[in-house]
DNA sequence: TTCCAGGCAATAC
DNA sequence: GTATTGCATGGA
């Protein structure tokens, strides 16, 4: 087994299933251990938009815009559509950004619609204004199920206490060193795709624990399990 | 009060 | 291609 598979293990062990993309329609936001979602269009837009109103924000600000929404009766495409500019704003107001980040989502369901419900490529995800390459692999991986490995801030902060990259690292070189390393013993596409999935969440849950402030890494049993690897 | 959050685009070299 | 800056709110 590679660091990152123990890394993965480890974390998995401690912490269980993370079950992402969190649902407002669920009391608690996830699906544990049920992959079959999203399972309709609005929820692969669901995931979107919360790609979207993540960037930069902890996602409990998102929660809040979320249900500002679901309250409006606007938690959807057209919903968002009937809502004026100014109403708009308002709802995702706790996500910050709400200016341009009310731009980045109407220009997305312009680019979703055209779609027509077929999948899109990542680098016509990136041409999207406001759809950078995390939010693309997010998009990706927890809307559209495909096993693009999403690199997070946490996740270079990780990686770098553990010694297993350089500060000049970039987004291609950590995912390829993710997706690569985690695919080695995996042979099955959607055992391979779950795996991206929980791995990602459980450097997130890990890291707002032990590499929310600085300094970085205090008491973390990754760094204790692999001592400057 | 300062620091950080599941980043991105525009601009300047 | 790399570095810097503006974007904004909320919580610890």
């Amino acid at each position: 087994m590679n660091t990152i598979e123990k890394i993965y293990t480890l974390l998995y062990e401690t912490y269980g299933p993370q079950g992402w993309w969190p649902f407002m329609k669920y009391e608690d936001f996830y699906h544990i251990s049920d992959y079959s979602f999203p399972r309709d269009e609005g929820e692969v837009f669901e995931v979107c938009l919360g790609s979207i109103l993540t960037q930069n924000t902890s996602f409990s600000s998102v929660v809040k815009s979320l249900e500002n929404l679901k309250g409006l009766d606007a938690l959807s495409i057209d919903g968002i559509k009937s809502l004026d500019i100014d109403t708009f704003k308002l709802a995702i107001k706790p996500s910050g950004y709400h200016n341009q980040k009310a731009r980045y989502i109407l220009g997305f369901i312009d680019f979703f619609e055209e779609l027509g419900g077929s999948v899109p490529g990542r680098e016509e995800l990136l041409n999207v204004l406001g759809i950078g390459e995390e939010t693309a692999d997010s998009m990706l991986l927890y809307g559209y199920n495909i096993a693009e490995f999403k690199v997070d801030a946490y996740t270079k902060r990780l990686l770098l206490e553990l010694g297993l990259i350089t500060e000049k690292a970039k987004y291609k070189d950590m995912k390829k060193l993710m997706q690569d390393a985690l695919a080695e013993s995996i042979q099955d596409k959607k055992e391979l795709l779950i795996t991206y999935q929980e791995c990602h969440a459980l450097i997130v849950k890990h890291s707002k624990i032990f590499y929310s402030k600085k300094p970085y890494g205090v008491g973390c049993f990754l760094k204790e399990a692999f001592p400057l690897t």
